[in-house]
DNA sequence: TCTGTTTATGAAATCGATTTCAGAGATGCA
DNA sequence: TGCATCTCTGAAATCGATTTCATAAACAGA
């Protein structure tokens, strides 16, 4: 091919429509012109057994044997049992790819979380994984890293593959993910909020809310002044953006006020934690309270404070987000919120499967977080108001 | 069907072969005759736009739409420029089954993991599945809870959709699983291990030099009475036996000796190790150094330390395995051996895109381990023998 | 024994994309 | 100009399982 050709492809391919380069396929097309080697498909290996070998070794049609094998109530016992036998002696299995050509099913699902290295996450596709795998559907997995460009791509190649379903994460989700999903008819739920931009079924819990209530048991206790560490860097985490909230309508609402530099906005890490918490009490040296939108975060907090010499909870109460495994075993054990990671995950694929059969499915599912409070949280030592009730707390 | 006939079915089907029973199709089978409602097919939503709608529009055979698809350098530019504009104006896809039942090639890979919990296996996993996106491949993701009977299972159905590819974890796997794999003549790699029964390949550490390593350099310290936590309760896990025989074997060339009571089984949790360090210290209060297969276990092992008044490293040295996030930040930091997850991940996706595409391929492939020495660990207070060097450690 | 019904099975069409094979048209050379 | 060669495109076969339609066999009732 000529260079002159592929310029003009080009040109033309950009002049008419910015979409038309995004296509996936054209980035196939790319990638072979560019000699990028694409694996050669290999012949197959060895003669992949086939339903009319089985037949013909039955004595059969392969019209029986595929009933057998989809509807063997209607077969004849004996002849039922001698392909069942046949089917087993040449350790036969039938070809998705045909089977999936043929009845427009791929009985396969789709789950792009942004990272799996969140425990969170981990535990609810493996959830996800199990209840789909009972109902003999199969789980494509990719993650995003919280980019939703790198989103919007690794949909638009699962779509390619044929899924049936996909399950997505947090409410914030661009209008062409939207436009995708709609364009390809498939069933689609997003996790771990509880409502979607776009009218996208959720299943989760009111993240607002949790931390609404966190901040109010910390005003309960006595707390006037607030450090909050929330990882709201990255702009597809609305979830986090979604707790901040919630910590300000809460302060908001008795008046207390939250300066900026009280806020320090940061991204996901133990180590941003620990550097959160030591700006925080150099800024704001008489903070009482450290409310983080992670678990992560707030044991980070919890190091760092220890290393500072400020005594959790006596000096300073610290609470996080998730109920990670640690959260009961730090020392003190971190007050925190749980999240049902494994039940947004059985919720998810259920509706799914639902969704799929045709059966009515809810809109969306609100499951209750709870606020566990452990040891990492007390009266503040000298309250400026009168704390309501003074609880005493062991360690 | 009459209950006499599902009884015939049911004793012959058991009366035959045990193994009949357990093939991948009779268990939808029985699904079906015990009216459990299997998803019914749903028409498709709407049509779906096909390869001759697209040569319809464009006026030409689809034979040539195919073509501009995948091999666009053998198309007459103009009449590619053409066939591509109608391809973006329909936002025409190729039904990938059609395709895969075409060219043999599903382009997916399909791993089963023990649990994705372990945020080290998560890495790997995104690791994986971020080398294949690169190519082209989408991820099958299963889980077998350390229940080699459930990783036969997903492994049949994985198989049963077509895979190019499956990674496993570990190097202990039954002679079905490896005949099943042998049969369906599907390039396989296991993970995280030096090396697997049955000649299967693979890609990870030397689990059992790494433990001997770590212990060699405790009796390096001046540590002569050791505990072991080990979780090595679940027969899978050979990863965690070859770590505890490593430290046997360290202790055993210096002729330490190492009771049964020494050496604590369990499985895998914080809780766990809590338990196990709890019981080390009962049994044998005079334990100076406790040897931990996982960081889990280090950290509950720590935490209950703390707990009984153990000063650690001064009184008690405790190691890990894994160097996962939180080992660094504990206090003391804990000193542990660093697995290279994300790299074992990327090494498995390039093995089976090379073995697919007939590359030649190593066999197996070893990877470094790093012993991350850190404040955990000191010389025993009070050396029976005399310690070697005095290293004075922070915290 | 014969007709009408039910049941069980086989033949053949079908799903959608790919690719072989053959032929039409363009081009080069004598 | 005529023949050979090359380039490009279309018709049709193909992948493997499912399912419709038709038919053979079995059976009931008269």
């Amino acid at each position: 091919m000529s260079p002159v050709r592929t310029l003009g492809l080009r040109s033309v391919a950009i002049g008419w429509f910015i979409e038309i380069r995004d296509h996936a396929l054209f980035r196939l097309i790319d990638a072979q012109m560019n000699k990028k080697p694409i694996i050669e498909p290999k012949a197959r290996q060895q003669a992949r057994v086939k339903i009319e070998d089985v037949a013909r070794k039955a004595n059969v049609s392969p019209a029986t044997v595929s009933r057998v094998l989809n509807h063997p109530e209607i077969v004849r016992p004996e002849l039922r049992d001698k392909v069942m036998r046949h089917i087993a002696d040449l350790s036969y299995t039938r070809d998705s790819a045909a089977r999936a050509l043929k009845s427009g099913r791929m009985r396969t699902i789709g789950v792009i979380v942004p990272t799996l290295a969140l425990g969170i996450f981990a535990e609810g596709v493996e959830a996800l994984q199990n209840r789909l795998s009972e109902s003999g559907y199969t789980l494509f997995i990719a993650n995003s890293q919280y980019d939703q460009r790198r989103e919007l791509q690794e949909l638009q190649s699962l779509i390619e593959r044929g899924i049936d379903g996909i399950v997505l994460v947090g409410g914030s989700h661009g209008r062409e993910l939207r436009a995708l999903i709609e364009q390809a008819a498939v069933p689609v739920i997003t996790t771990y909020v509880s409502k979607a931009a776009g009218g996208i079924p959720a299943i989760g819990i009111d993240n607002e809310g949790a931390t609404r209530d966190m901040t109010e048991y910390l005003l309960g206790l006595g707390h006037v002044r607030f450090g909050v560490i929330a990882n709201v860097n990255s702009p597809s985490n609305d979830r986090s953006r979604a707790r901040l909230e919630g910590i300000q309508r809460a302060l908001a609402k008795v008046e207390i006020p939250l300066k900026p530099t009280q806020i320090i906005r940061t991204d996901y890490s133990l180590v941003q934690g620990r550097n959160a918490l030591r700006q925080l009490l150099t800024d704001h040296p008489d903070t009482t309270a450290v409310v983080c939108t992670t678990d992560t975060l707030a044991i980070g907090a919890m190091a760092e404070a220890r290393k500072m010499g400020s005594i959790v909870p006596a000096a300073l109460s610290i609470t996080g987000f998730d109920d990670v495994e640690l959260a009961a075993q730090m020392d003190p054990p971190l007050t925190t919120i749980s999240v049902p990671a494994a039940e947004i995950g059985r919720g998810a694929a259920d509706y799914l499967i639902n969704a799929i059969a045709g059966t009515p499915v809810p809109r969306s599912v609100l499951l209750p977080y709870r606020l566990v409070m452990r040891s990492s949280t007390a009266p503040p030592r000298s309250g400026e108001r009168p704390a309501r009730r003074q609880r005493t707390r062991g360690q």
